[in-house]
DNA sequence: CCTCCAGGTTAACGACCGCTAACCTCCCTG
DNA sequence: CAGGGAGGTTAGCGGTCGTTAACCTGGAGG
């Protein structure tokens, strides 16, 4: 995960801004002459760098779906790795999938947005690619659940893991009105709230 | 709560079908002769009940805040009424709150779709009621919180309102997939999960 | 039976928006 | 220094969409 430290490209420019309008309006409330003027070319200049304003919400969704997923499986790998002979134990894996969750929604809170609001404008095949990967995170969330609480149903657990994405992704609802202190402290909080979500839905012994 | 016998007016259906509708495919992304046709009528007829499109969306999103704020002003009554002397235990009334949260977010999906997401597509007089009713909302559950868990300052227990809202609200992304068994099944996963998450911002104690 | 209005209809206007066409400049390269 | 492509520009077309106008109709009330 080497940090970029060259300047951005004009299309990555693009993308951050037709993200960040399009996740404040909608994106059949934003024009091309908006997004165009967001980083200071006008109208149809984009059309030099994409093939449509379709072109834009593809790749966007395309990339989120795709780095949540291979962040994760890196996270995965990684504690395969480390873990010896019969791997790390399955409660830190699962903190690493929601520390990597917590990260991108505290650092790309209009992409989370972008994530579950438009996907349906998107063509046909470009949705279907997105929803498998989509699927995908999710299984993979399923399975290190499922170890860490061996008494869980699958279907239980499919949607205990939707049930803290959306806790999780609750992050563009908290800012705007002097919420929390920090950024640290706000995913630590989201991290215990994860957490003891899931502790609940495993066990459901309650008085 | 008198239970409604009678039949809807044609408004009520117009409203119904545009809540579905808006959720499908975002507020810009419906025409209106697509909401007439959903009602047997086409086009302009519409809007011989709404002065407009923004109209119908204002009156669906006030409609929600309005009918979740009085819904739980209703249960907190009922629990100081039901308590004696000093009250119900506060964690009653916040299991209170919470069954009442999820029977909406069950019974009305669109509508809690909606909610959250095309809220500024609102004339300026009609957002501010929307988000005034909000912030009511919230609030009455800080303190409701903050009674079980006195240990929880103030931003944080507003922290973990808005995730819990973000968990309970993950209805919508349930279904589709042959998901769980039962509503009743459901709405119990998702009750003990945001039990499990306030427990877990409430004590920050964890090995 | 006449009236009238609630609740429809279709036609059409005006605005907006995505996209293309045609043209203009640097700047890099052989 | 010729030239050519990358990356802009403005003008404008075609389609869609919200809204209005003008007209129609069935049924309730005097």
């Amino acid at each position: 995960m080497a940090t970029r430290t060259d300047a951005p490209t004009r299309r990555e420019q693009i993308l951050k801004e037709a993200a960040r309008l399009f996740a404040e309006r909608g994106f059949h409330g934003v024009g091309v002459d908006e997004i165009g003027a967001a980083v200071g070319i006008s109208g149809p200049g984009l059309y030099r760098h994409f093939a449509g304003k379709d072109a834009m919400l593809a790749e966007l969704l395309v990339g989120i779906s795709g780095q949540l997923l291979t962040g994760a499986k890196l996270r995965l790998k990684e504690a395969a790795a480390a873990g010896g002979e019969d791997g790390t134990a399955p409660e830190t894996v699962l903190d690493s999938l929601i520390e990597g969750h917590i990260d991108f929604a505290l650092d790309d809170r209009p992409l989370i947005t972008l994530h579950d609001r438009e996907l349906d404008r998107l063509r046909e095949s470009d949705r279907k690619l997105v929803r498998q990967l989509q699927r995908q995170y999710v299984e993979l969330w399923v399975d290190v659940l499922r170890k860490v609480y061996p008494a869980l149903a699958e279907p239980a657990a499919r949607s205990a893991v939707h049930s803290v994405f959306g806790l999780l992704n609750s992050t563009p609802h908290l800012g705007r009105r002097g919420a929390l202190p920090g950024r640290g402290a706000t995913a630590e909080l989201l991290h215990r709230m994860a957490r003891g979500a899931f502790a609940a839905a495993g066990s459901p012994a309650r008085a």
